[in-house]
DNA sequence: GTATATTTTGAGTATACACTCTATTTTGTA
DNA sequence: TACAAAATAGAGTGTATACTCAAAATATAC
């Protein structure tokens, strides 16, 4: 692993690179020589950082599910619509990571340990939208919450996947919407 | 192309075990030597029967695609409800051939003709949607349709995508609850 | 039954891929 | 400045992949 400065900074320029060509040229088209020239790095290097291609993806998918969330530390007041607003951020000003997050998460097997933890990560998020929801309003039972959140997570999921197909989507439009049908 | 009886033959057996690789090891593990493997085929009778891999995979999309929606015939009759029933009993039913549909739209680049073809579909289900909504309404106007389509069409995908990276999802029921509360 | 078109076989090819190895250069430290 | 650790270069390796080809086997038409 790196400890010096410069292999720290490669180390960096390889991450970036992976993600760049992730978000361009999908999982497929993201190889390790195309990583290396992109970086400028040669084959060695990489491997000197790098274990393996899928140490590297699991650290740009690491980013990427890290980056779909607002502050965790914020979870304890936050409402609906931030959350909501926040994946919609996301998927607008961070769309080479929002592509990565869906991509990855799609190519990826049930029994890998990639989905794994997207899934890990989804049932958090949907923790968070349900606490949301049920601070909003106080009646909504556990369970209701639960399946409700699901239900919003998915439409938003969803969303994100068809603009993934189609840039011109308006994602933002319909995002909103999908949220305020729980308004 | 096939014209003897025995090649229609193999190339059915071929798009099958196509098909059944990309439910159970997803398009990584689905070689051409794993699908001759499984259809019991060398790779020359492949090449005569399909000029690529690519021919094989976009028959097996379509063959999804296809199966996603109800009968065209009865569009214009066809209420929300109906259409719902049919997409989840298409993913519980079917359960392989919707992993693929979602597999190989989610993994297709955004130019590619396969993700053309996956959008040019949405689009005509999208309609559908939209057409039996205001059927069910008819004070919607028809953008405000549209938008509602999108809205419900991306929940249902997401919800499927959900149960792709969960096979203990409760789909159907998510999926109903979608349904009434964007339809 | 024979001729022709089609299908099948299976060894073989070219290539792109992830990854390795060793020599050399650069960096941080005392 | 001297030295050890780390980073880099770049040629090289093994392997899995999509795909080809000539010959043999089989199906269809007459």
């Amino acid at each position: 692993m790196a400890r010096y400065r410069t292999g720290i900074r490669t180390q960096a320029r390889i991450v970036a690179a992976t993600r760049e060509l992730l978000a361009e040229v999908g999982l497929e088209g993201t190889t390790v020589k195309a990583i290396c020239d992109r970086a400028d790095v040669q084959a060695g290097s990489f491997y000197n950082l790098f274990s393996s291609k899928e140490q590297v993806l699991i650290q740009v998918a690491r980013e990427a599910i890290q980056a779909v969330g607002p502050d965790p530390s914020l979870a304890a007041a936050e409402t609906l619509d931030e959350l909501v607003d926040a994946y919609i951020s996301f998927v607008v000003d961070e769309s080479p990571l929002a592509r990565v997050y869906l991509q990855v998460a799609a190519s990826s097997n049930t029994d890998s340990s990639v989905s794994r933890r997207y899934l890990k990560h989804h049932v958090q998020r949907a923790g968070r939208f349900a606490d949301a929801m049920r601070r909003a309003d106080p009646h909504l039972t556990a369970e209701d919450a639960a399946v409700a959140a699901e239900v919003l997570l998915g439409a938003l999921d969803g969303l994100a996947f068809r603009w993934l197909l189609d840039g011109t989507f308006e994602f933002a439009k319909h995002a909103r919407i999908a949220a305020e049908r729980y308004g």
